[in-house]
DNA sequence: TAGACGCATTGATGTAGGATAAGAAATGAA
DNA sequence: TTCATTTCTTATCCTACATCAATGCGTCTA
C-alpha cells in the first residue's frame, strides 16, 4: 500500500527515495473492510487517510438522523477533516469505508517532517488547500441555485467513474436530494435520450 | 485606511514597523462608492481586498440571471476569489460594494514579500485557509439538510451585526431562498415570539 | 414636494422535490 | 439454490418554497 503512496507522493513533490523513506518509516497502513468507521463525529481527526485501493466517504448525521455526504475518496485521494486535523477540535464528520479499502495513515509528524525538508511539499499542500476551497465554493454555488437535475449532471460530468461504483442513494445524499428524486431525474433524462456513457 | 490594515496585520503577525513599511509602501488604497464593481466574473482576480471601512460582497450570476451571494466582507475582513487569485484563472465571482467602502488592495507582491520575511505570516495565511474551508464545509452541510428557517437562524447567530446592515433580499440570496420566503420565515418567527436582539 | 425607485410585505397560485408505501430487481450469504 | 437484505423504481399524496402580482413605505433626488 505504501508503494502507491510513494508513487503518488513523489509525483507531487521532489523528494528523493532516501528522503521519502526517512519520513515514511513510521507511517501505518492497513486494510479495512467495507463499513469500517475511521473517524467518528465528535472525535478529533488525527490522520489524513490516503486511499491506495478502495473507496472512503465523509458525511454528517443531522438531528433527524439523516446522513449528508460531504465527500468521496477513491484511489489516490486523501480524505480527512481538515479543520479538525489542523485546529485539533472535535470533528463534524464521520469517515467510513464504502468498499474494502487499503489506507495509509498520514499523521502530523509526517506532514511536519515533509514540510520541513521539502519546498515542493509545502507548495503542493497549498495547491491542495486552494483546490479544496475552489471545489467547496463551486458546490455552494450549485446548492444555492441549481436544480436536482443540474446537480446530478454536474456530478456525473466530474466523477464519471465514481458514478458507477457508488450506490444511487449515496449520490443522492451527496447532491442533497432523496434517492426517489434521483431515480425520477434519471428516468426523465433517459426519456430525453440522455446517455451518460 | 492603511492604518487599520496595519493594526489588523500586526495583530496577526510579528512584523516590526520597519518590516511592515518596507513591504506596504507599494500598496494602493482607495475609497469606492456603493455599487462599485471590483471584480467581474470572467476576469482574473489580481487582488485581495481588505475592508477598512464599509462592506463588500462576492456573488455569482447564473444562466437565468439570478444572483447568488457567496460571501460578505465588513470591516477588517479580506475578500477575494482565492482560486482565481492563486491559480491565475478566470473568476466565477463578482465582487462589489454594498456600502461606500475603503479598501486596501493586496497583491501578490505583497503576499510573497510578507511570506518571505515572516513565519507568522505564513502560519496566519494557513490558518485563514483552514478557516475558510471550515466555513464553506459548514455551509455545504446546511444547504444539504437544513430548512430556510434553520439557515436563517444560523446566519443571524453567526453574523448578528451584519444582519442589521444588509438588506433582506441579500440575506435571502446568501441563504439560497427568495426574499418573499425570508419575509415569511421572519413573520413566523415573530409570531412564535422569537426576538433576534 | 412630487414622483420614482428600491425594498418589504402579503396573498394567490404553481411546482420541485419530499414522505410514504409497496413492489421489482439486484446482491449476498448460507 | 433459497432466503434475506439492500437497492432501485414507481405511484400517490403532501409540503416547503418559488413565482407572480399588488400594495405600502421609506428615502433619494430633482
Amino acid at each position: 500500500m505504501l508503494d502507491s503512496f510513494k508513487t503518488y507522493f513523489q509525483s507531487k513533490t521532489d523528494l528523493t527515495d532516501e528522503q521519502f523513506h526517512s519520513i515514511t518509516d513510521t507511517l501505518q497502513s492497513k486494510k479495512v473492510e467495507k463499513g469500517s468507521i475511521l473517524l467518528h463525529q465528535g472525535d478529533i481527526c488525527h490522520h489524513s487517510f490516503f486511499v491506495s485501493k478502495g473507496l472512503l466517504r465523509s458525511y454528517t448525521i443531522d438531528e433527524t438522523g439523516k446522513e449528508h455526504i460531504i465527500q468521496f475518496a477513491p484511489e489516490n485521494w486523501i480524505i480527512s477533516d481538515r479543520s479538525s486535523f489542523y485546529f485539533n477540535e472535535p470533528s463534524e464528520l464521520f469517515i467510513d469505508a464504502i468498499e474494502e479499502t487499503e489506507i495509509v495513515f498520514i499523521d502530523k509528524n509526517f506532514i511536519n517532517a515533509a514540510a520541513e525538508i521539502s519546498v515542493s511539499f509545502r507548495q503542493q499542500d497549498n495547491i491542495a488547500l486552494h483546490n479544496h476551497i475552489r471545489q467547496l465554493q463551486k458546490r455552494v454555488n450549485l446548492l444555492l441555485g441549481a436544480t436536482a437535475e443540474q446537480r446530478y449532471l454536474d456530478f456525473i460530468a466530474i466523477y464519471p467513474k465514481l458514478t458507477l461504483r457508488i450506490s444511487q442513494w449515496m449520490i443522492a445524499s451527496y447532491l442533497g436530494i432523496t434517492p426517489e428524486t434521483l431515480s425520477r431525474v434519471r428516468k426523465e433524462l433517459a426519456k430525453r435520450n440522455f446517455k451518460p456513457y
